[in-house]
DNA sequence: TTCAAAAAGTCAAAGATAGTCAAAGTTGAA
DNA sequence: TTCAACTTTGACTATCTTTGACTTTTTGAA
């Protein structure tokens, strides 16, 4: 089996055998695989995606780590569906209206819909048109995956 | 854990158990971790500032030592606070260190905690370091606006 | 009054992690 | 067999923490 197969389901493992999610330190990990630290990366990108029902976090410095977190896509099939059917890039207007949508199927509640369109606003992002809608867009499906 | 979050637990847990302010000598509280004084200084520098809702104190010489106060606010207050000290560039690691303060004096909740983490995270918004810093700022500090 | 001792402060270097990106290698379908 | 997609690697970068040499301030004894 490749490695990164190899990586993959070892991650796997230790997610089920955990409640919520797992901590590691990425060069443990690699030395755990005998392979280079990046080699971590290219697992984590290529399959911890919020598409695949995960959320990632890592820190830096003396002591840091990466922290997966698994999402039980099976208890909101909606979030799970809007997160997988959108692109990769989306205008403050789409954002909007499917805000409005989750909010009027009661998907999301008031706070949650005003939350997530203060963090996916232009003003707010202000970045360059180049890069706007696609950060917003990350900050959308990972907000989204974490309500569920 | 890391000796700098340990250290910040510890005072953290000195100020709950005191009425109004906890005082200590540096060099016995490195003493107490087995670090050099500056230690000490670094910890307070990136937890206990007064952005932070902190008022730090201290004199040097014979008898000297370091008087930390939690500022007492009402949430609004506290968040108003916040948002007009805060620099505009802030690292995902400064941020989360507010996150914690803020949810353990429970001036947000859980999912607040949780939905401005996310929307904070580096991962999350994949820009250049250049950029990186500010528009999390932005979006921490409009998002804890309309916390209010 | 002086000055040595006792604190605390500053700052930059060293250490410890993780991230990025593109080149090189591998594989499988057409 | 070829080519595109996927995987592996490593050099370079970014970030956070720890350490220690040097500085500043305060006190108190001589």
């Amino acid at each position: 089996m490749k490695l990164s197969e190899l990586i993959e389901a070892y991650i796997k493992e230790l997610i089920e055998d955990s409640d919520d999610f797992v901590e590691f330190g990425r060069n443990e990990l690699a030395e755990h695989f005998n392979c280079v630290p990046s080699q971590i990366n290219y697992v984590i990108a290529t399959r911890f995606s919020p598409e695949r029902g995960y959320y990632v976090e890592s820190r830096r410095g003396g002591g840091g780590n990466i922290r997966i977190k698994r999402i039980d896509m099976t208890k909101n099939h909606y979030i799970m569906h809007i997160i997988n059917s959108i692109e990769d890039s989306l205008s403050q207007n789409e954002v909007g209206i499917m805000i409005k949508d989750m909010l009027q199927y009661e998907i999301i509640n008031e706070e949650e819909a005003k939350l997530l369109s203060v963090a996916t606003n232009d003003k707010v992002l202000g970045l360059p048109s180049e890069l706007k809608d696609e950060v917003r867009t990350r900050i959308f499906k990972n907000i989204l995956i974490n309500l569920i």
